[in-house]
DNA sequence: TCTAAAATCATGCTAAAGTATGAAGGAAAC
DNA sequence: GTTTCCTTCATACTTTAGCATGATTTTAGA
């Protein structure tokens, strides 16, 4: 997995590698049939600069690598499901994210921001895109009830709308 | 198109090969001048380690560099400021949220979708909670523009509101 | 060059969201 | 026992969002 992932990446640098060890044979190809200069003398050179060059691409990448490497955080995980139906093989494939398995819900936000329990529920049915009157619906209570509270949120959440809202939320992480 | 694109992306590579190749002239023409001195052998094959090594380092790092600057991109979420009025001591935090680094655009998604490209422009000023009459603003266009648009992004994705919109994108990696 | 898709804009309308204000019951804090 | 905060609900109003429909202009592909 890791390997092909770093041949992958890396795949420029091996094709430059291979492409250049090429065009060495040819040339020494060439100069064989050209009797030209001294062939062990060229061969040794040629050997140099590739192992050389080699080194100092290994060197590099084993130098940076671990950068990257404390970096990424795999937060995406796709699944694919396939589907077949009947005769017609009907291969639809639904590409879904798994959630954020590293989320740590931000309380020391919610409490300075001072969001209540009721009001951090309006916001998770919010960045889901239900409507005030579907929440309402979820949650037992009016129309206007949502309303009021989403007002609140806003307010507390220094935003205008319930776009914005969901953003800063899970910007914050004080939703998923 | 196909062949700038390739030339362009393999630019470092065709920079390296181009620069290796008048290196080598350069050595072959030392090696004619300091033939006759003794120890030229030892430093023409040194030279050549040497400048390969840099030149292998410097196509690594060139090539491996921009995935170093995609991992690492943060945003600013908030100042987190901290007084303590006894001993008159602030305390400033600044607190980051990383951007998801292993973030693809699911193009696969987009076609099948069939989301035009101005339509995923107004899908990501939607989810960065501005109102249609700013997306318009932002993309010098009118309001009914932007809803003509934001109602085709709907019945593309299957969606009722916005916010829906907003977390389905998301899902398919359709936006960041 | 012709054509289909994309992008633009408009009007009229309905639905939903958001604002402002007030009020009342209940629970916890002081 | 009063105060404070949370939750609930209401009314009235403004703004924004969304729907349906039609039309014009660009743009890009066959």
């Amino acid at each position: 997995m890791q390997k092909t992932g770093f041949l992958h990446k890396n795949k420029a640098i091996f094709i430059y590698g291979i492409s250049s060890a090429v065009l060495l044979l040819l040339l020494k190809w060439l100069e064989w049939r050209f009797m030209i200069v001294d062939h062990a003398m060229e061969i040794y050179i040629g050997a140099i600069a590739l192992i050389f060059t080699l080194l100092g691409i290994w060197l590099a990448l084993k130098l940076s690598t671990p950068k990257v490497n404390t970096v990424i955080v795999e937060k995406e995980v796709f699944v694919e499901k396939e589907i077949y139906l009947e005769k017609e093989i009907i291969v639809e494939k639904e590409i879904y994210i798994k959630e954020n398995p590293d989320f740590t819900l931000n309380e020391k936000e919610i409490e300075k921001l001072g969001l209540s329990k009721r009001e951090i529920e309006v916001l998770e049915l919010m960045s889901e895109g239900f409507s005030n009157q579907e929440i309402g619906e979820r949650l037992f209570v009016s129309l206007n009830t949502i309303k009021t509270h989403s007002g609140n949120i806003f307010v507390k959440l220094d935003v205008k709308r319930r776009t914005q809202a969901v953003e800063k939320a899970k910007r914050l992480s004080i939703i998923r």
